[in-house]
This record gives C-alpha cells, structure tokens and sequence, in this order.
DNA sequence: GGGAACCCTTCGTCAAATCCGAAGGGTCCT
DNA sequence: AGGACCCTTCGGATTTGACGAAGGGTTCCC
C-alpha cells in the first residue's frame, strides 16, 4: 500500500476541485490517466476515497485523512526543496536573531561556537525591547527571538534556551554584602540605580515594588550593565541585574553580590519562531544549537 | 526537483547504513538500481548529498537535511497507513479518554454532538484524579486526557479545552448570598464543605489557604457536587466548586453563587496528548472538535 | 609488493508502469 | 429530447526503472 508523491498532489487537486476532470487538468495529466490512478489508491487501500455523483466527487471520511496526510507530506517535501535551494546556490544562509536585553549577555558566548562551525552562515543579531522581540517575529521580520518568560509570546512557539537569575549587587563594603541572599521587600528601600523606564526588566521590578506597595527610589537610570555595576561599585546605590553580569563584573569590580530569594527572580529566557519546522535549514540547526544544552 | 518516496526511503536506509551497497540491501534493490537513484537525486537538486569515500558514504550537510525532512514525510506516510487500515478494516474507533473530575461536567455536553455525528466511533471515558490522567496519557494507556493547568503535565502537548471559574455557593439566606463576589483571604475562616483530600481542587485549595497562612475548616468531605451543592442549600456551610455545577444546581437548590476574585480561580482545562500528530484520525477528529469552541 | 576484500559507477538489456486519446455510458438541466 | 458534464474503460505508444555484469579505486593484510 504505497501511495506515490503523484497521487497525492493529483488527490489533493481532485479533492479541492471536487472533480476529477478538473483535478486531472491542474495536476497537468489526462483524465483517463488521473482516473486510473485514483481508482489504484481506492484498491491499495482498500476503501473507497471519493463519492461518485454525476456533478463530481467528494471526498469520503478516509478520504479526507488521505488529504490531510497530503498537505503535510507536500508541504515537508516544498520545505525540503527550499533547504536544497539554499546549499545549490550555496547562497551563505542569513539568520535575522532578535534578543532582549536579557539574554544579550549569553548570546556572544553561545554564538561563537555555531559560527565556527557553520562558515556559510551569518547571523543578523539585533537587541530590542522584548515586546518589540516578539512583535517582529511574529510579524516575519525576524526568523527568531530571545525573550524573557515575562513577556507575552502571544501565538509564537517557543523553546527553552536558558535560565536567568535575578541578583541584587552592592559595594563591596555594603553591610548587606556581608549576607548570601535577601528578599527584594527588605531592601526596596534603599537607593537604587536602574535601566531606562522603558526596559522591560525595570518594568518588571516596578510591578513587583508596587505589589508591595511601596516605589522605588532610582538615583539615575543608565543604559548599560556594564557603567551600571560600575556606579554600585563606587557606592551610589544598589542594582538588581542578571546573575550573568553580575559574575563577569564582579572579578574586577568591588561588589557584593546576593541571591534574590523571590520567585519572580529566576526568569526563563525563551527561543521563539512562528512556526520552527517551517524554518529554514540553517535557522534550524541554529535553534538545535541553542537549545542543545 | 521531485524526489520518489522510493528515493526517500533508499536515502534514509544508505544514511544509516553509510554504505550505499548495503543502504540498496535494506531496500531490497540492486546497487546498481541505487546508485543510479542517488546520482539522480543530486542531479536534480544540484548538490552532493553524499561523501564518498572507499569505506563508505557519509551525509554531506545537504544530504543531512534532505535525511531530516526524509523522515518527517515517512513517518506521516507510515501514519497514514494506519488511519486507513482503520477505515478499510470497517473498525468501530475506540478512543479512551480520562479527565479530572472538574472537566468531567463539560464532557457529556461537549461528547454529545461528537458521538452523532461520528457513529462508528466509540468513547471510553473514565473519570481520574488528574495526575493519574497525566500519568496514563504518558504511559499510553489513554489516548486523550483532560485535565486542568494547575497539574503538571509534564512531557505532554495540550491544547486548550475550556475555562473553568471557581465560585463560591452559599445558602441562599446566608448573610454572604447578598455579594457578588468576594476574595477567597476573607471567608476561609468559615466553616466549609470539601471533596475528599486527595482530589486536586482541595489540595489547590488547601494550598491556597496555606498560602494565607491559614487553614481551611472542613465540616464534611463528600464526593460529589451534587451532594455537597444540597449540603449547602441546606445550611452547613460554605463551598468552593466550579461554576458549571453553581449554575446547574442553583436553579433547583436555594444557594447564593458568588464570583471569586483571586486570580487563581480561574482555571484552565487542557487536552492533552502525548503527540496529537501522531493519534489515529478518530481521537484527532475528537481533539479538533473539543477544541473548536 | 601483491592479492583479497570492499565499495561505488557505468553500460546494455528488458520488463513493467504510466500516459494518452478515443470511445462508452451515466445524470442533470433546459 | 438534446446538450453539457462527468467518470470509466480500452488498446497502443512511451518512458521509467530495475537488473546483472563489468570496470576502476582504495584499504588492509599477509
């Protein structure tokens, strides 16, 4: 019971035609020839695929499952053929990445090695606000983004790339650096230094202030992780980053550096696509290395 | 650029053999016969998909691909033979359900339709505490579990099914009948009508009281909604139960039926499959019609 | 260094699958 | 009753695909 790539793009015609005849013509063969074919899938299987009438056909029950099986095999062989376009014309594959702040600090790192590996492909790495991460995937202008479990991912599918702990760093000579960890209510007091209103890491902290009731006291925004810890470090006030730059800067830094006890603090940072089997070859073994560890 | 799906299958068998003399064996075909098919596969698409080499063949990166989207459409086809078989063979559809109990009372409504139009189709459903659900939707016992999203589900797909608002029910003279609606936080002191400890919903709420930092007063534990609605009516306390059982029973019970306002009374109950892709037609008929609404 | 063991490719032949045009037999609408 | 469709069947021409045998290389081992 083999059905052929013929006879299901010939089925597939027929059914949307609800004619064999008409069938026949788009698939660009002689109704005698469609007719003996089909009659040849009704005997492979052993059911009846279409009912006859004198103004064409429909499709029966199997019928339908034989045209639903359809679609997706043609649709993965055309897919098939877009991947082989790409390695004939030994077009380099150009992968447009869009990542949050967030997870921008993992990126250089995770990237390295897959371009290394992968010489014919580049990739287009761009950081966003997460909400606008989101909107140009879903709007096909990017093939993939990185965003943070907080934001809302809408329709798109996602896949776990990596987790995110949240850590409140301080001088070095802070009493509070003397602790290991401290909940975000007991120090939301204190001065801090932060992202521009408009990061979503920000946001995310005003929420969790207000949810106290209280507001934080910024003494200056400022755009980088790097000239934040930087200002903690000489003094100025507390931070809350991800763990990530907390660990890079704090070898030549004098910073504390403590766990946030809050759940809300361990993000996870999210892969996400419109569709990631219908991505292209080079995006997927990308998305394969992000995911892999 | 067609491949056959004698093209594809001969490519999955060399692949893995990494031998085409003996890739054209597990086909069943002469080497000849093979290789001339490969040669044609490359022709056609205008790359190599294989590296020779005197030990063998290995897949280029090409072929890699071409090997991926190979056993995507296999599988669907393999698939498909199945859904057939079942059409061919006459086989009434047997499809075993298992849910939690709060969805329990969406499903005859939502089964009804379903089982008139699909008469050859047969349901076995079976009410489950929702882990138990997961658990056999996970180990194959069952093909399709409902079950709502404060259970871990694990490894599974879902999909939505619908959403389930918890309410409290009063005795229609009781003081609180008066409201309509009222935070969980402010009436847990009262005395209280339960289902047994070991169904999710009272561990949900049990948890959510914990949370509070109190504990719930139980009167009686009863199995049923139907009972513990009338126990209700009649007096001996309070209850939490999912609105599809307040609106049931309050037009034949004298209760007072009040919304509550913490967020996580709403629940979401799911579908869940280990992979809807890969269910006979039947149960994807059933998802597809559970998940219309 | 020579032979055995593999492995892939090419060639000529032959059988089977597939396609096509034409003819045949229904049903529906006017 | 006749025209317009629609599906099926039939016989012949063509193409496709499989096969066995022969050929050219490489690796391994005696």
């Amino acid at each position: 019971m083999r059905f052929d790539m013929t006879d299901l793009r010939l089925f597939l015609h027929v059914v949307e035609a609800a004619s064999i005849t008409q069938g026949s013509e788009r698939s660009g063969m002689a109704l005698a020839s469609a007719s003996a074919r089909i009659r040849g899938m009704e005997n492979m299987s052993g059911v009846p695929l279409l009912d006859r009438s004198a103004r064409g056909v429909r499709a029966t029950q199997a019928g339908e499952a034989v045209a639903h099986h359809a679609r997706i095999v043609l649709g993965q062989m055309e897919q098939m053929r877009g991947d082989l376009q790409l390695f004939a014309t030994g077009l380099r594959g150009q992968i447009r990445l869009l990542s949050g702040r967030a997870a921008m600090a993992h990126l250089p790192e995770a990237l390295r090695r897959f371009l290394v590996d992968h010489p014919t492909i580049d990739i287009d790495l761009e950081e966003r606000q997460s909400p606008d991460v989101v909107a140009a995937v879903a709007g096909a202008l990017a093939d993939l983004g990185i965003a943070a479990d907080t934001t809302d991912t809408g329709s798109l599918e996602t896949r776990p790339f990596k987790t995110d702990r949240l850590v409140l760093i301080t001088a070095f000579d802070h009493p509070l650096a003397q602790r290991k960890s401290v909940a975000f209510r007991d120090v939301i007091e204190e001065p801090f230094i932060g992202l521009p209103a408009d990061s979503a890491l920000q946001g995310h902290l005003a929420t969790h202030a207000a949810r106290e009731g209280r507001q934080f006291k910024l003494r200056i925004r400022l755009h980088s992780f790097a000239d934040i810890c930087a200002m903690v470090a000489s003094g100025v006030g507390l931070a809350i980053v991800p763990d990530i730059y907390a660990k890079r800067y704090q070898d030549v830094l004098p910073l504390g550096v403590l766990t946030l006890t809050d759940a809300w603090a361990l993000r996870h940072l999210l892969v996400c696509s419109r569709n990631f089997a219908a991505l292209p070859v080079h995006a997927r073994h990308l998305v394969e290395h992000l995911t892999a560890e």
